[in-house]
DNA sequence: GAGTGGTCTAGACCACGAA
DNA sequence: TCGTGGTCTAGACCACTCA
C-alpha cells in the first residue's frame, strides 16, 4: 500500500501525512486537514474545495473516507455542497448551534476560523443584582470579565462574563486572552457544566458597543443572555454578549414535545 | 435487480417494502422505518434498537446504508450508540425547551396577550428556490402566506409561511387571519407536527418591513428562519418572520448532553 | 467467542451542471 | 461529454462488551 519505489508523490495536498491505524480515525485527520485548507481559502478567489475523487486520490484513501469528513463539515456548517458543481466554503457568517455549552472558540475553531480575545476587564465586584443571579451572598466577590472576541481578527463579539470567584480562586490573575475561558474552568478549577438557559433579542448598537465591534451606531447586534449551571444545578455564570449580527447567527433545533 | 422468479421474502421486518432506484434514497426510508420503531419501542421494555447487520439482513441492503440512516438519527438526537453493546432510544427528557413548534398564538396566549392577524397575501406559487427546501418538485404550487402578526392590536412579527399546497389542499380560502394556522393544519388537514429547525439573527428593519412593524427604517428587527418537518420527516413549512425586537426574545433552555 | 458499533476499502450507477 | 456530489454495495478489520 505504501512501501517501495514510487516516484516521490510528496504532498500535493499541503500536507499528506496521514496517520494509518492510530488512535485517530483518518476522516478525522481529513476533516482537520480540510479546515486548514478552509482557513488559508478564506477571503481568496476560489472559496471551493478539491472534489472528493481528487482528495481521495491524493491522501491514498477511499472516497467514502473523504465523504465522510466532508459530511461532518456540512453538520458543522463549515462548507457546503453543490451536486454537479463541488465543495465550497459556507459563508462567512458563523450559526451557534444552540444545544449543548458551546464555547466561542470552539465555535469558531470548527468553522476554520481563529479565535482570540482581547481583554478588556477583569475584576473583582459586587453587584447585588448579579449577585442575585448566581445565587450567592450580595456582598460576594463576583469575578466580571469583559473580552472582545475575534475570528481572524476580525471583532465577532463583545462579552461580559460573571461567576462567583469562590468558584474560581485566581481566575483573574491568569492569561484570559489565549485560550477557552470554559476549558480553564473545567481544567483548572474542576468544574461541570450543566444546563444553561439562553434569551435571544437584538438591538441598536450604542456608540461605545459599535466602535468595538467595528460598527456605526445604531447597526444592529444580537444580544444574548446566558444563565448557566453546574451538574449540581448551582449557578456558574451569567454572561451578556452582543454579537454582531451581519456575522452571527444562532441555529435551533427544536425537538417535538413528545405525547402518544 | 427486482423482477423475476425470486421467492418470496417479503416484510420480515414489520414493513420490509423498500422501493429501489425511487426518489426517495434508501437510507432516508430505512430511518423513517426505524422512526416507527422508535415510537412503538418507546416506554417498552427493550429500547434498543435491531443491529445494524440484523437490519441490513432483514432489509436485504448493505450494512452501510443502514449507517447511514443512523447515524443521521445519532444527529437528530433520536438514538445514541454504545459500541459494543447496541443502538438505543435517546433518553426522553432530552425535549428542548421553547416545547415542539412554538404557535405565534399559543405564545401570546401563555403571556396573557391577545393574538391577532393581518393577512397580507395568500397566494398559489411556484418557487424553485422553497420548492427545493421543502423537498417537492419545482414546479409543485406552494402557497405563500404572509401575515401581519399581532398583540393587544400592536404589531408583533410579520411572517412569511410556505407550505406545499399538495399537503393542505383548499387551504388559501380558508379563514387565515382568525386562529392559529398550526391548528388548522393539524385539525383540519391531520398534519402530525416533528422537528423544526431555526436560525435567528437580526438586521437593519427595511422601509416596507418597518412600516407594517410600525417601527422607522434602520430599527433593528430580529430574523427567524424555520424548517419544519412532519413526524415521518418530510418538511412541510419554511417560513421567515421578522420581529420587532424591542418587544420579541427567543429563549432556549439547553440541556447538558447526555452520556453513560 | 460471538456480537456490536466504528472505520475503511474499491469499486459502482445516478442526476446534475458546465462546457 | 466530463466531472461533480449523492447513493449504494459487499466485503474487511478493529476495539469493545457480554456471557
Amino acid at each position: 500500500m505504501e512501501g517501495g519505489a514510487r516516484l516521490v508523490s510528496l504532498p500535493r495536498t499541503g500536507k499528506g501525512r496521514l496517520i494509518r491505524r492510530g488512535p485517530v480515525p483518518l476522516y478525522s485527520q481529513v476533516k482537520e486537514l480540510l479546515r486548514e485548507r478552509i482557513a488559508r481559502l478564506r477571503g481568496g478567489e476560489h472559496e471551493q474545495l478539491p472534489s472528493e475523487r481528487e482528495l481521495a486520490r491524493d491522501l491514498n484513501i477511499s472516497r467514502m473516507t473523504v465523504r465522510q469528513a466532508v459530511r461532518d463539515l456540512i453538520a458543522e456548517g463549515a462548507v457546503y455542497t453543490a451536486p454537479g458543481r463541488g465543495t465550497f466554503l459556507a459563508t462567512e457568517e458563523v450559526t451557534q448551534q444552540l444545544g449543548g455549552l458551546t464555547s466561542f472558540s470552539q465555535e469558531m475553531t470548527k468553522r476554520g476560523l481563529v479565535p482570540s480575545s482581547r481583554l478588556l476587564e477583569a475584576e473583582s465586584v459586587t453587584d447585588h443584582e448579579i449577585a442575585a443571579r448566581l445565587r450567592v451572598q450580595p456582598d460576594e466577590p463576583i469575578a466580571r470579565i469583559r473580552r472582545l472576541r475575534l475570528a481572524n481578527g476580525e471583532p465577532m463579539a463583545l462579552e461580559t462574563t460573571h461567576l462567583p470567584l469562590t468558584l474560581c480562586p485566581g481566575l483573574l490573575s491568569m492569561d484570559l486572552e489565549r485560550g477557552s475561558l470554559y476549558e480553564l474552568l473545567q481544567r483548572v478549577f474542576r468544574l461541570r457544566f450543566g444546563a444553561a438557559s439562553q434569551t435571544i433579542t437584538a438591538e441598536a448598537a450604542r456608540p461605545a458597543t459599535a466602535r468595538l465591534l467595528g460598527l456605526t451606531d445604531g447597526e444592529p447586534v444580537l444580544v444574548m443572555e446566558r444563565s448557566s449551571e453546574l451538574d449540581n444545578g448551582r449557578p456558574f455564570e451569567y454572561v451578556l454578549s452582543w454579537y454582531r449580527a451581519d456575522r452571527y447567527h444562532f441555529a435551533v433545533r427544536l425537538v417535538p414535545s413528545r405525547q402518544a
